[in-house]
DNA sequence: GCCAACGTTGGC
DNA sequence: GCCAACGTTGGC
């Protein structure tokens, strides 16, 4: 999976394998961290297509349960995410070079969904500041399987979702979110589930 | 655990 | 730069 990896956070911590350790080993050094990002002037196409003042979304995906990588364990869930000291963590481990690219892109504040994949039930669990901050978890559970539903439905409609990166972008562990998108999810949580 | 989808690698 | 082999992601 995708992973994001987790790997706590900022200040205090005491980490346990850590940091750098590091398992990426072609990685040079660019270690991505969302936490860090920022900033410089440097242009990357992404950085200029999503810059400036306009406010991102994101969707992050995370293993919320175990599974043994190269000997490390990569869950993280969103209650993992909670429990790190002041709920950050630096958002490690992806690889791909277009969600690393995302992740480059990314503005402190800019909201996140925190995505549950390769488990029992894969879904949108939460919300996140980019930072990357637990914000709350969802007023409901918003499955897979429901955003496909409305994902096909809104491909005949015109609807927000029809062209959503979770299905049109199936492995992509970062993903960018338009406005429309986020709304409409977030609106989601005001229904009964189907 | 299976396997489809798709990204990455490397020979040519 | 093509493309087959391989590796990873992630739903089911």
């Amino acid at each position: 999976m995708p992973r994001p990896g987790k790997r706590l956070a900022g200040a205090a911590g005491p980490d346990k394998k850590g940091l750098s350790g590091k398992r990426t080993k072609t990685e040079n050094s660019d270690e991505t961290s969302a936490q860090v990002e920022n900033s410089s002037p440097q242009t990357t196409s992404d950085s200029k297509k999503y810059g400036k003042n306009l406010s991102n979304y994101w969707l992050m995906k995370s293993e919320p349960e175990s599974r043994i990588e190269k000997g490390v364990d990569v869950k993280f869930s969103i209650e993992d995410l909670k429990a790190q000291p002041e709920q950050i963590a630096c958002w490690d481990g992806v690889r791909n070079y277009q969600a690393r690219n995302f992740l480059r892109a990314m503005k402190l504040e800019d909201e996140a969904f925190f995505y549950h994949s390769n488990c029992k039930e894969p879904g949108i669990v939460g919300l996140m500041k980019v930072d990357v901050q637990f914000v709350r978890i969802m007023k409901r559970f918003i499955s897979l399987a429901e955003l496909k539903t409305y994902h096909q439905a809104h491909k005949a409609t015109g609807g927000p979702l029809k062209n959503m990166a979770l299905f049109t972008r199936q492995r992509l562990s970062v993903q960018s979110l338009t406005q429309e998108e986020f709304d409409f999810i977030l609106s989601l949580e005001e229904k009964e589930p189907d």
